[in-house]
DNA sequence: AACAAAATCCAAAGCGCTTTGAAGAATTTA
DNA sequence: TAAATTCTTCAAAGCGCTTTGGATTTTGTT
């Protein structure tokens, strides 16, 4: 049986009848036959794999658990269509050189922009690359059309503020992840908009801004809690900070709901996932797997169809009432 | 100029003179010109790729954070000698399924193995299929050689569990990883020989076993604490199951260090990192960043050298003094 | 100047698939 | 039954590199 015969039997093609395809299936199984990649991906020309570059401050090598759980959300799509999954953790400064690395050696077919900035370059830059990409996240001043999967950041944390405003609370942090990430700038919009509509003014020191992790959480939350005047409620990009903020009140013997109120952004990511019949937090909740379940089909649709035009994908993001909110302390 | 020179230029054989590499890296770089991967890939017959396949259990669907910072160690390592990462997650049934997938298909130069049992087939399995690999971890029960890159497990919480009772504590409690997983094992078994140590009879409901989530560490702390006759202090295997446990005194009006002292694992998570010039926990700490770099090590080595001996390291845990252990409260 | 040795370069084969274009076999139509 | 049509199969080319073995040029030696 010739090469061309096998070949057609294994890739689905209409040309070999239905009994010799049963024929060659069942030796393949038989022998454990997979046809080679690399050589595949030669013939085809194609990749058969999206790139994820998740960009590292060099500083601190700082991973976001985040991705884990994006990532699994992305990988069982990539699977599905037999597309690998090239992880690359790259130092920040040049994570433009890497893209183009991985375009110029023809890597992959596509990847995956995390933590797109207010200004972001890489938009521009990919699409000059031609090389197909969907951002998770969205990029405010970007003038391009590109692919994009986010939730609403500004609305979910404008909800989550006039939730606590409604509940009494005037004074109200907010612990935000790093000053020029959109999504961050997006939450402190829509947290100012619903100061404003209420008639509340902003006070500068009450945002604070840094990587979200756990111990940057507790500082925040620490500063913000021993200003002359704190906050009666703090709400936090992260449910990692408010781990943090929860460790705070604690050293302030203060507590969680009675004496402050808090509530954060919940990405529902698997190891910290609030499910109890009245969630622990309240939050402002949408799942990230499920971000990169539908980035991951976003990036595959435009790899199938080139031509196709950019699209984005707003997701909402439910605030959910947990145990965390009360009206503020009388004092 | 011909393909060959270029080539040779390009891959440093001592073929070429210098003035001609030169001039073929000069043109190489003015046009951004990297050999295509897929071709290059197929001429040498390897994949320069290496496969970390982490296994998802399907019913939960959760990804450990742990592993973001182990691919971070590892990645650094692999980019240095031009491999690239492929990231798949499986369904935990049929991981050795991907694994044969892979090696049938050589899409990979070596494997990861993660998280292994006490009783680990894939060890056996991966042996026969001739695929290089290094476990992260190891495998009591394995009777083959293999290379492996661990923490010494046993010790640390044999030392952890003896500060405990050095301070005082008599009644202490386990939150270990799930039952069966080869580092879980290990540290139950130190805790129970310092226990033996000292003369303590173990408790079997001093010791819970499931996967290492904040709210299993919720949970789990919960229900030694409403013990009739309560551990006054707490072993937990995981940072992130730490922050349950703090909820969890939270919850019961008890305070950290004071009330209930507390020692945990810490794998120096890069979003959990407890740098401050007290630690907030006392604890057996050991960078699982570190762990990957030298594991990705190994396995390069081992693939650079297919006939190399396996190699163990073992790791030592720091035992780190913070500020959750305290002698038990008197009353 | 003549020859040997070393340095440098190149043409062509081959990596293991997919895909094209054409041939052969089976079926249908006149 | 012969011709037309469809179904099934196959030989060979090509994907973009690396590598082999030989040809050519340069350098060194007597």
């Amino acid at each position: 049986m010739s090469q061309t015969t096998v070949s057609r039997a294994l890739n689905g093609f209409p040309e070999v009848s239905e009994k010799t395809r049963q024929v060659v299936l069942e030796a393949a199984a038989k022998h454990n036959y997979k046809p080679n990649t690399r050589a595949r991906r030669l013939a085809t020309g194609k990749s058969m794999t999206i790139g994820h570059l998740v960009s590292v401050s060099k500083e601190y090598e700082l991973v976001n658990p985040i991705f884990a759980d994006f990532i699994a959300g992305a990988s069982a799509r990539y699977a599905q269509s037999g597309y690998d999954l090239l992880l690359s953790l790259v130092p920040d400064e040049d994570e433009f050189t890497s893209y183009k690395e991985l375009a110029a050696r023809s890597a992959v077919d596509g990847v995956v922009v995390h933590a797109p900035r207010v200004d972001e370059q890489r938009i521009a830059q990919l699409n000059s690359l031609n090389l197909p990409f969907v951002v998770h996240g969205r990029s405010s001043n970007a003038l391009e059309k590109y692919n994009w999967v986010d939730v609403n950041n500004e609305r979910s944390f404008f909800r989550a503020t006039q939730l606590l405003i409604e509940l009494g609370h005037t004074s109200i942090g907010l612990i935000n992840g790093v000053a020029g990430v959109d999504f961050a700038v997006r939450r402190t919009q829509g947290y100012l908009r619903a100061l404003k509509e209420h008639n509340i003014e902003p006070t500068d020191a009450h945002v604070t801004h840094s990587e979200m992790t756990e111990p940057n959480g507790y500082k925040n939350a620490l500063a913000l809690l021993d200003l002359r005047n704190p906050p009666t409620a703090l709400i936090a990009s992260s449910i990692i900070m408010a781990n943090g903020i929860r460790r705070a009140l604690d050293d302030r013997d203060l507590k969680l709901g009675r004496d402050v109120s808090v509530i954060t952004h919940d990405d529902d990511l698997s190891y910290f996932r609030d499910a109890a019949a009245v969630p622990v937090y309240t939050a402002t909740r949408s799942s990230v797997r499920e971000a990169g379940r539908l980035s991951a089909d976003l990036l595959l649709k435009t790899i199938v169809n080139p031509g196709r035009d950019p699209e984005g994908i707003l997701l909402d993001a439910e605030l959910i009432l947990g145990s965390s909110t009360k009206p503020p302390p009388t004092r």
